[in-house]
DNA sequence: GGGAAATTCACCACTTTTCCCCACTCTTCA
DNA sequence: TGAAGAGTGGGGAAAAGTGGTGAATTTCCC
């Protein structure tokens, strides 16, 4: 399971090299246009549950099919090299604002990868809501 | 059960010695942004439970997804080296404001590591207001 | 269909960080 | 007072991350 936060960087070939640490978990994996203006990627078996849910999502309603469209259209499948890096195809890219420095964060089932600016803005506005969050926690039995 | 507090140092690679007492119940551990700017420490197997919970909320909500965000990628797995300490990556350093001296406190199901300046400032503040405090614990069946 | 250009991919080399081990000091307990 | 355990600091080896070059394949134009 992925945990945690570690600032790479992406050279000009779109290349990101993923932490050591979530390589073992993720032989195979998929990349995806995320949500908040990230990319998601997730281990295969994942992804076949998220997809599974997404086309069982009804076709009638607008946002669902957005939202469908956004995840599965969006999605490829990414290998690594022998350095542990991932090549990010230029759609990915521009979708997610990646300029050179990027955020890649374990979030359990899946990771993250966000432009470093963005990270710290996003996180800058949740500071701001901390309480709020903090308040959550009792609602969760945490 | 962890009780006691320590003062210990951190060095410039970011390492904390972690009291010798509470080293059998914490051989797996993860550290996450605590709250009033500390940083909990947990065994693994009871934060294990919390973020399962949080790995389960729906993906489609912007507040469960900035709450997953907080505690997921905010958090880190550590391990202790032969001599019993821990290594915090910057992003916890900078988050709790670690210099070199840290108090390391004991709260029965859970650890906090402070600088030690904030905590005796935390801890200044309480002792003006602790019969307000104590007041409202009435509340609580204390 | 052939050739040139461009893009992609694999490999190589360098730098930085991390991790592991050793050594020393200080405290505690017998 | 001596020995053992705990805490602190530093150095060296290994791994991780980053950047670049060259070969191969594809694409496009003639």
């Amino acid at each position: 399971m992925f945990v945690g936060q570690y600032n790479h960087s992406m050279d000009a070939k779109g290349r990101v090299a993923l932490p050591a640490k979530f390589r073992a978990e993720l032989k195979k994996a998929v990349v995806t246009k995320g949500l908040d203006n990230c990319l998601f990627v997730y281990p295969k078996k994942e992804w076949d549950k998220m997809a599974e849910k997404l086309a069982a999502l009804p076709v009638a309603k607008a946002n669902t099919r957005a939202f469908s469209r956004l995840m599965l259209a969006g999605a490829m499948e990414i290998e690594f090299d022998k350095q542990g890096r991932v090549i990010l195809p230029e759609y990915l890219r521009s979708f997610a604002g990646l300029k050179k420095d990027v955020v890649v964060a374990g979030l359990y089932t899946r990771l993250e990868i966000w432009d470093q600016e963005a990270w710290l803005k996003y996180q800058k506005e949740m500071e701001k809501n901390s309480n709020d969050i903090a308040e959550n926690l009792n609602e969760l039995g945490v």
